[in-house]
DNA sequence: GTGAAAGCGCTAACAA
DNA sequence: TTGTTAGCGCTTTCAC
């Protein structure tokens, strides 16, 4: 830690300490360029970092802002990080990110520390675990007495209190099944995520719409799952065994990924003895043969909402449901 | 931003400042427990949310470390991140991480700020233009002057004045390679990265030692690739159509799985016609058929000597190289 | 064991 | 236009 203050700089330029503050938070209009540059030049061969923590002390803005997600390790989760990171830097911002691993008690924890740090805003991705019945008290409690700027990211809480930029995911459900549809399949099975999650119960709506809608509902084409390998590979057996099944629609990429190999271990071709589209575009569908379609959440396009909702001060308390597109690939 | 003050904690207490203090730092040895009880109710009754910027201000330490990677999106640095995090999370810090999209500029400032904002240390994972030639000097100038605790992580950077946790690219290799040779191959391909990146030339220089140490040298066996998917897929038709090669040491997985596309489409089978190494352990290789073998590096192990050393007060200056280990797979 | 008080580095209102 | 000054909320000696 260096210990050059705004005093040093101000003794070395021969002015006030107040003129320093001013040239170095770009309020320098009434302060003539020489005097500007003087300050500059002191600052430069000082080597004078300045502290923002004493800054946001005092001035009640910290430019930091804290995000917080399920698990960083999911790549979705880690695009989103990097998006808001990079928006924010524009603004000048710095970023503090937490993953709570799925843990609800990290997840309150994180909330009092971003308190603590006097972050000027937070994201938050909720988890599962928190926004079920037993938790949601206690995590609205936290994020009501944190008294931060909340903007809730990617799930509906239903919380009615804070901003929340959601996905829509009704909306990319009929769009993989209208896919599907429109390539003169009939048979369209469905592997969903675990019952009573928003984001699968939603896909469920939107797949239930357009199979309706065509006439081809058949509810033994619905089977459930839990966005994870293992139970995505029991029902993709049972549903490549029926043979009767044209199509899949995996509510996500992971559990597409299943069926392609369980397709393989049972001599069937994707692409060809079965046709797969998936949900989250995760960067792998690009590289699996044949690449798998799916429906790619608008990350830039929620992140950059949220952020200009952190900058709004009129601070509107409402749900902002973002499109999602389908990604079309090989197949 | 609650404004309730320890002041406010103390007066609602009926006990002085500096005993809130002690008791909210733990520090409260020679406090009575009737007292160190009131002040924690009190605490709660008024919502006390404590000010790190303050308690930073005056004590000097922050609590708050920095993290700045080359690239968030790439599920190795995502994964580092979320290790530090974690480990960090159970000392009571929080972490700041920037992902500078291997621009230079953006590596700079970040340093900066991460100054600015005083974090305790900075675990830097240098981006591959920040270590070029040009801009290794200002690299080096910036991390001087930040005054800050430097670990660097990841890459060999030379620079003799930081501690530096780095992956053992050559040991690994040798372990791939090895590993080809103890299965009977003798026409060992390899798809390196970009020449001149440290990672990439070690990982040649396992890879010869090895070959030339069993007899099987050629040279034209080596295709240089640039660890991205198009030219290794330019690499890999050509090494496959030679129809002389036995085995594939990829640079890394995202060129083995170039392998994967390449022998699909000229109906060659991985693990049978053609057999493949990588190196990442990249978590999609478990997910395609057949799994991947590939060599990874010890997150966890890096990320805990890391965090080590950042708590180690003798601060030694050395370079401490992490082994990978080979985790094997379906082939 | 507890309290008073100085001051961390900075901002901003006010004065000159 | 520039300088003076009073804190922001907290820690930490040093008295009592």
């Amino acid at each position: 830690m260096s210990n050059i203050t705004i005093k040093d700089v101000a003794k070395k330029a021969n002015v006030s300490i107040s003129t320093v503050s001013l040239v170095l938070n770009g309020k320098a209009e009434n302060i003539p360029d020489v005097t500007i540059e003087k300050v500059k030049d002191a600052c430069r061969t000082l080597n004078y970092k300045r502290n923002m923590n004493a800054s946001s002390l005092k001035s009640k803005v910290s430019k930091l802002a804290g995000l917080i997600v399920p698990d960083l390790e999911n790549s979705y989760y880690s695009r989103v990080a990097s998006c808001i990171s990079t928006i924010l830097y524009e603004r000048g911002y710095s970023l503090v990110i937490s993953s709570c691993d799925n843990n609800f008690e990290k997840e309150v924890d994180y909330i009092n520390q971003m308190a603590a740090r006097q972050v000027d805003a937070l994201f938050l991705f909720p988890s599962a675990i928190g926004l079920s019945d037993k938790n949601k008290p206690l995590l609205k409690k936290t994020l009501d007495d944190c008294g931060l700027k909340i903007i809730i990211l990617d799930r509906q809480t239903f919380l009615n209190s804070y901003i929340e930029v959601v996905n829509d995911d009704f909306y990319g459900a009929t769009l993989a099944c209208q896919f599907l549809v429109n390539k003169g399949f009939k048979r369209i099975a469905c592997i969903t995520g675990p019952k009573n999650v928003s984001s699968s119960d939603d896909r469920l709506a939107g797949y239930l719409e357009v199979v309706k809608q065509n006439g081809i509902f058949d509810e033994s084409l619905i089977y459930v799952g839990d966005y994870h390998s293992e139970l995505a590979r029991i029902q993709a057996r049972l549903i490549l065994q029926r043979n009767d099944v044209d199509a899949i629609f995996a509510f996500n990429d992971l559990s597409a990924y299943a069926v392609y190999e369980v397709a393989g271990e049972l001599n069937k071709k994707v692409g060809e003895d079965i046709f797969v589209v998936g949900y989250d575009n995760n960067p792998f569908s690009a590289l699996i043969t044949p690449k798998l379609t799916s429906v790619g959440q608008n990350i830039n396009e929620m992140c950059q909402i949220a952020v200009d909702r952190m900058f709004d001060k009129r601070n509107v308390i409402e749900t902002i449901k973002v499109r999602p597109t389908l990604v079309e690939r090989d197949e």
